[in-house]
DNA sequence: TGTACATCAGTGAACGCGCGTTCACTGATGTAC
DNA sequence: TGTACATCAGTGAACGCGCGTTCACTGATGTAC
């Protein structure tokens, strides 16, 4: 398999000087590391490697480790929100309001528990913001909707407040609520005692997490 | 300042050739680095340092690194168990068994919560096992009662059934829905969205939380 | 259309860091006689 | 009660590792004339 002179599993040598697009080339790098082992896997020097470039060239398109991380973070709350809008759209409209209202809350909330089994590296990665992250994560970005997955769920509890679902004395916060369930029982299931119950099991778990959340909120 | 010889901060040189008890010096060294920093702050050669001992005595106490690691994360499962059978202990018996085993539920996930906010470190060592923990993680180590935290969840809501609280056809799982929810929000509380929010408003979100589990479940 | 030059993306080499872990050792302790 | 000795807790020195980051560089590109 040597038909050049490169070890094998190494990106293909570049044939030119200039990269062509080495911040996407690291940022996917970082993703892709990222997905592979959360947001510790996330290596400057690991990144260049996969791009195919010397170790401090990396310094010309993000100023740090850090900075890099935040960009991967980025795309893997994009990656959520999108995950999350897919699932909204499937939904039926034709429903009563409250059913439907109803209908796009649980969507959020399995949508964020399939993510979190699917994708349990860039999940933590987009959600568990390690301690030394402190205050600084800028403003999370985006799906397609432009909604970053908070405020997706916000929306969506907005909306079980006009179906007249959620009394609206309940409003307030109530996304925290909802979110701590469904985030507790994510990482429960991707690196918690649930990680060896078979996924049908963890379906239905998620199911009647998500009724108690809709019955108790 | 300087009174002897040795630099300041360090613990004071021993006379004695022998430690004495370097594994308890070695364990609480890392109890309290978990305390300060989490599980990853748990490192072997910082602990020696502490305990005024040279880097690799700690192998006559711990075969490696993740040896301490588990022997400190024990402490903390035991420091969490003994929240929740503090918790408990305060609790008035003279009730209704429905509103006693209520109650019993509420103050170990108030337990937990509270255990979270006052030792985010211990806690996270605990409760939050990193990736690679895999499987390895033996027999969780108990409080007073000779019970882990998770078990003490249990045999509460064994006793809501026991109440006619629960449905017996609910019982099934239900703890896995509790501890996702309060754990959820621990985590939120410790280094996530919520870390900004004033003490007396995470309490009262904590029991609204819990209000939330108590009805949904 | 052709040439001089500024720009700046990627190179090459090196730094200091702290980590976990291994090796052969030394010297205080407690036991057997 | 005193001495010889085995045990084994802690020492001293060193290893290799991968990391983030800095420095002075080089050479392809695109623009101005």
């Amino acid at each position: 398999m040597k038909l050049n002179n490169v070890p094998e599993s190494l990106p293909p040598a570049r044939s030119t000087y200039r990269h062509g697009d080495l911040r996407r080339a690291l940022l996917d790098a970082g993703i892709e590391l990222a997905r592979d082992g959360g947001p510790d896997a996330v290596v400057l020097r690991e990144a260049t490697r996969r791009a195919g470039v010397v170790p401090n060239a990396a310094y010309r398109h993000f100023g740090s480790r850090q900075a890099l991380l935040w960009a991967v973070r980025e795309a893997a709350l994009a990656a959520a929100a999108g995950a999350m809008e897919k699932e909204l759209a499937v939904l039926p409209c034709d429903q009563p309001p409250a059913d439907f209202a109803r209908a796009q809350v649980r969507a959020i909330g399995t949508a964020y528990l399939r993510f979190a089994q699917a994708e349990p590296g860039l999940f933590r990665t987009a959600f568990v913001v390690s301690a030394e992250g402190d205050g600084q994560l800028g403003p999370a970005k985006a799906g397609a909707s432009g909604l970053d997955p908070f405020q997706l769920l916000g929306k969506a509890i907005d909306r079980l407040v006009d179906a007249g679902v959620l009394d609206a004395a309940r409003r307030p916060n109530a996304e925290y609520l909802a979110w701590s369930s469904v985030h507790g029982l994510a990482l429960l299931i991707i690196d918690g005692p649930l990680r060896a119950m078979p996924p049908a099991d963890l379906h239905a778990l998620g199911q009647r997490l998500i009724d108690m959340v809709e019955r108790g909120l």
